[in-house]
DNA sequence: CATGAATGAGACTTCATTCAT
DNA sequence: AATGAATGAAGTCTCATTCAT
């Protein structure tokens, strides 16, 4: 049968593309200039559409910006989840290779921009603050704090604060993406390997992590006066 | 004495006490909302002045944001390096007290609210980011890893590379104060005791650069694909 | 026959019927919401067309405006001219029973909303203004006035203003159908029961101008209290 | 007392009198033209300030629109409920001169013209409607079926249906007031002498219902169809 | 010095109209 | 003929900034 199918043509596969051209350009726009200070018209025309364009796809600024740390925040988060959940044989080995591999890639992807959305606009918006925490955040944290005890409990690692060795963990690479998209992105030349960066990070937590000589007794941190 | 100048004593001193007053104000708006959508009138209004005379002691907004951002970081700065300049002693201790300590401090305080806002509007004034860079990012920086080296030349440290290890080692600080003013602001509860994480931070990072047993053969991240 | 031609049969009684079906929908629309305030597109909606095929009939929203009130004050007030015209009898009797029931009939007829529509938009679009004058206004004026004279020519009335007369009639017939478009349209209890209203109009302007005994000085009565 | 009361000098008398202007100027507008096709710009030009301005006065256009009819009917209204609770004497005299004069003065006032503007957007703003509904209408109404009722107890009226016979009074005065505002406002002469209109409409139904001989039986209205 | 009324550029959003399919 | 995706002019409303008082 001919082309009845193809029917669609050009104006409909146009259509169907939309969503994620505004999206990709919108992701660029805001994490480079910040939400209020992007206009409507600037991602539009970024996406190569008109201004009415946008607003035949999202309905506001706002719920494009939602729009946006949904799609970059779900799509890249669920494939972590599925990667870790594949793996087996050493934890020490896992975070050494996968977490850095998948971090590495975040790193050189626009989805890295997000995380600068997200600090910069979740205490405007709650329902970003709060997809953020309960979709990427805790998954996220217990996945791995799941990792690392495993590793404590098979001897593996020291026995520490999970949490907190999560957070030892995982807070630089965050900070690696929000530098490259803040003062990387800046006039000057301030930017940094974040590769190797991670990979040196990885390698140094987990070294403080590892199962070695007994540990100095922890100097209290006095509180501030 | 005529009372002519009696209001007046009280008046100077209201006087005097306004920049701060407007920067307190405006680093607090400027961090809760973002730069672009706090408005100048909401400034004045928390520091108890009319719009009218914001504009006496700034001449824009975007100079207020700078002054904020000067003004916050670098008196906070420059206490910090004085405090390492005079340290004698051991590296591991000072880092393991003093900057554990200087730091708890700084995520107590407002002042910590400006890292959000460097990372959100260093790319929309290029003043900012040069002044970040060059003023606390360099400095601070410059003299972490001067202690890292002198760490490791004594025998203290392993010898790794010793920018990274000085990322390792604040990057999470920052993100502490960065997740106050984010998430942790938002309805919902996703705080996270700052105090303890970065004395233990400190403490498993200091773990990780001690020098002990030999450090197992860093195993390469494979470049992406 | 193949069935290439089975469908067009229906589709174009469709077709046919597509410009009553928009006027229709518009009138309702218009009468509702207001001419500026109708989206083209809700008028099409409502008529089960798309936005390009209203613009397949109408030129412009404008145009759709003007055939309306063309459409639905030109076809009834043809009627009640050739109504008028035929009748021979009693000029008391014809007001009291024809005018009554052809008033009654727009009454209850979507068409009584034009003249809200006529009163919002005359003096946006001359046009209107105009139509609704010389085609409707005035030859329905005449009409009536035709009517009155000839009453009173013949002793049946007595003698009066006619032209007030005629808008003493016909005002409140005009308001009754404005009210139900309007107010009585409107949340809340407001309904008028428009066809008795008019019949005991029309009784006591009658009986207003029908010809009796002389008035007598109206004797003032002291209100009570 | 030297000059401490005399600061509000110019700005804050121009402050007082700006709503007044700014309703002045939308009533005129909106009747002209209508609600939703006038645009706030212009509201404001008229007034003689810019379009922030009015925005200091009215949070919206909407707020505008329902200032400007609760401003233009309370204040009327208000006046007439006051002038007929006044009178005493005759039911007759008092509806044929004091009603006459009232409404002669409302015809001539721009404040007719919210008549138009509530037929026309009452049903997009409920409140609108509601607020005529029973801040206008229903005391007028009951005003005047009062003094009809009184009439026809004291024996200077028949006994009709009172809410028929105050909508045959009044329905043409409103009507005089929408004709000026819209079909007499158009190109082309189709204006009325409202004042003399309305005077020989009150004797016209005054007429109809003062006491006199019998009425005919009145002939039922057949139901449409 | 301080105020706050006023301004008007500029941003978001809507919608009449067009036109490729 | 019919559709509905796309456009961009135009309108509402905001807010940084000015300036008379």
């Amino acid at each position: 049968m001919p082309d009845s199918d193809a029917e669609p043509a050009n104006r409909r596969r146009r259509k169907q593309a939309r969503p994620q051209e505004l999206l990709d350009a919108a992701l660029a726009l805001f994490v480079e200039k910040g939400f209020a200070a992007t206009r409507a018209e600037e991602v539009a025309k970024q996406a190569g559409v008109s201004k009415g364009t946008l607003y035949l796809y999202y309905p506001s600024k706002e719920e494009l910006l939602k729009a946006v740390i949904r799609h970059f925040l779900s799509s890249r988060i669920t494939e972590g989840v599925v990667l870790a959940e594949q793996h087996v044989g050493s934890i020490g080995d896992f975070l050494r290779v996968e977490l850095a591999q998948w971090w590495a890639q975040l790193y050189d992807n626009p989805a890295a921009g997000v995380f600068k959305l997200v600090i910069a606009e979740a205490r405007n918006f709650p329902e970003i603050g709060e997809f953020y925490a309960t979709e990427v955040v805790q998954p996220a944290h217990a996945l791995l704090a799941g990792l690392i005890a495993r590793g404590a409990a098979a001897g593996e690692f020291r026995v520490v604060d999970v949490d907190s060795a999560v957070h030892s963990l995982v807070f630089p690479l965050v900070m690696a993406c929000l530098h490259r998209h803040a003062l990387a992105a800046c006039p000057g030349d301030w930017r940094l390997d974040g590769r190797a960066f991670m990979a040196q990070h990885i390698d140094l937590v987990l070294d403080g992590l590892c199962c070695r000589t007994p540990l100095p007794t922890p100097i209290a941190v006095p509180s501030p006066r």
